[in-house]
DNA sequence: GCCAATTAGTTGCATAGTCAACTATTTTTA
DNA sequence: TAAAAATAGTTGACTATGCAACTAATTGGC
């Protein structure tokens, strides 16, 4: 069936869904394609910490928009992966320091070359314009629904 | 940290998530606001579930896009909740025949309620050009996705 | 009519997400 | 400075998703 119908007619967050589920898939599939071994979640862990170098893992939950917990899972299975590793940090026992290993910075260059690749194709379906408005709605669309009241506020 | 920012600079598909995460996340709210406890996974369910009155979980797979294991589960728990009940189909004895219980039936009426004002909350933010091309671009995104070659096939 | 292929559903396993409760630290504050 | 509050991380329970392997039932081809 058609994955851009919307049960009850379309809608803005109907539509947002599908598009979202569909570019991720596209991704996805482009990883595949290359060979890149990766699920979009450890890929914005890896994100995070190919800018960071260094990081806890609730700077990390901070950064992806997750749990702390769900993080603590994803470092696990990239840890099993040997792309990061844990230690704790002795200035402050509490918070561990996730690095990445040889593995996980050998990785950087690939995945975002995908990564970049993937979003030109996407982008490459429409003129300049359609694409401005639509990034600005999609932000507005965020923007609204944190804070309805008072959009400008951020936190 | 602010949910629209994407880490690798703003592209199309890391907007439509975010866009899409915030949609979800405002309809939960509103159902909660309204009293109505049911999850988006739930309510995707229900909504084959009005239209059609009785389903297979095959079908009700179909027409929410998600494998038959994940909807078995859902059903599961729409079950305990007292939402639906399944009988066996005497004609295919393959299939489970899902149909509402007075309570999934009376759900129907507020809960489309909060969706429609939702949706409209959500699109009274946009004047109707800028909302149009929103849409026709997240439509086109999922039909590029899915057949990169051919956009015009349907299956 | 019978065997093979298909279909519907279930179970087990793995990943992913959240919440609540807990431990261990560190910081605040009274 | 000692107690209270905050913070980082872990564990367990629950929901959700998909894949592979399985059973049971149906359909198709010969």
């Amino acid at each position: 069936m058609n994955r851009c119908e919307c049960p009850t007619g379309d809608s803005l967050g109907c539509l947002a869904n599908h598009a979202a589920y569909a570019a991720r898939s596209f991704l996805t599939r482009q990883l595949e394609l290359h060979g890149i071994d990766m699920t979009i979640e450890q890929f914005k862990v890896m994100i995070v910490l190919w800018k960071e170098k260094v990081s806890t893992q609730q700077n990390i939950a901070d950064f992806v928009g997750k749990d702390k917990t769900s993080v603590a899972r994803l470092i696990a299975g990239l840890e099993k992966r040997s792309l990061i590793c844990r230690t704790t940090d002795e200035s402050d026992k509490r918070c561990n320091l996730v690095t990445l290993t040889p593995q996980g910075i050998a990785l950087e260059e690939p995945t975002m070359k995908v990564l970049s690749e993937a979003n030109a194709m996407l982008a490459g379906q429409f003129d300049a314009e359609e694409l401005a408005t639509t990034m600005r709605v999609l932000k507005q669309m965020c923007l609204f629904i944190h804070y309805p009241q008072n959009p400008s506020k951020e936190s």
